[in-house]
DNA sequence: CGGCATCCTGTACGATACTG
DNA sequence: CAGTATCGTACAGGATGCCG
């Protein structure tokens, strides 16, 4: 399995985290299948989720946030083919662990935005 | 200030706090500041301890810290010249948000190398 | 519908040399 | 020592077309 993207050498958890989150949507796509909906997404709904993304970059980050075990797959092998992703247990950690972050973010972008400086 | 790199549209606090924190160095930095020494560290300092960063991504991630607010500059104005980085409240805010995340990074790094499956 | 194959591009990053 | 300037590159990401 991943989670071991990069060649040894992690200075720290965070570093390592930050591999499987790197990508430029990866953070969107666990949001969007959180908190999106709350139940599992398929490959078109994510896509008119996430407003911006590709196919071709929704895709690869979906298998690798599969690889990684954050994203569960199940396709019902129909025709037309129907295909839903939902959080594994890891991803639903993840997705808890990234909420303190979220919070930062929060905070800071709006004291940024609002708040003029408070000195 | 900045802590607004993308162009609106956020879809979670978490999407914004990757901005600030998407450079491939940027977390080590953090580290670096916080874990590294505990105090203030010297540019040259900063890019022995982080190993494989050149100097040009260095300088361009501490100002782009700095321009964020998450890393004091301090510039003495010395012959031969002395800056010491620090990180700033802010800064340090973000590096316990950030902490939650290196848990379930070093969790589940660890797990993917050692265990074999949790069932 | 849910993708994959192909091609193209921007840019983040890296290496090296140089300056105040 | 603390950077800037310049150049080169690799790769993530975007656009388009096609297929089961």
């Amino acid at each position: 399995m991943a989670l071991t993207r990069r060649p040894g050498a992690y200075h720290c958890g965070t570093e390592a985290a930050m591999d499987v989150i790197g990508g430029r949507w990866k953070v969107s796509v666990l949001w969007a299948l959180e908190d999106g909906d709350g139940g599992p997404l398929r490959f078109g709904q994510l896509r008119r989720i996430l407003g911006g993304i590709t196919e071709k970059v929704l895709a690869s980050h979906l298998r690798e946030l599969v690889e990684d075990g954050i994203v569960h797959r199940q396709d019902f092998a129909e025709v037309p083919p129907r295909v839903e992703y939902s959080l594994t247990p890891r991803g639903k950690s993840l997705y808890d662990a990234l909420e303190t972050l979220g919070d930062w973010g929060q905070a800071n972008i709006i004291d940024a935005a609002s708040a003029p400086s408070p000195t």
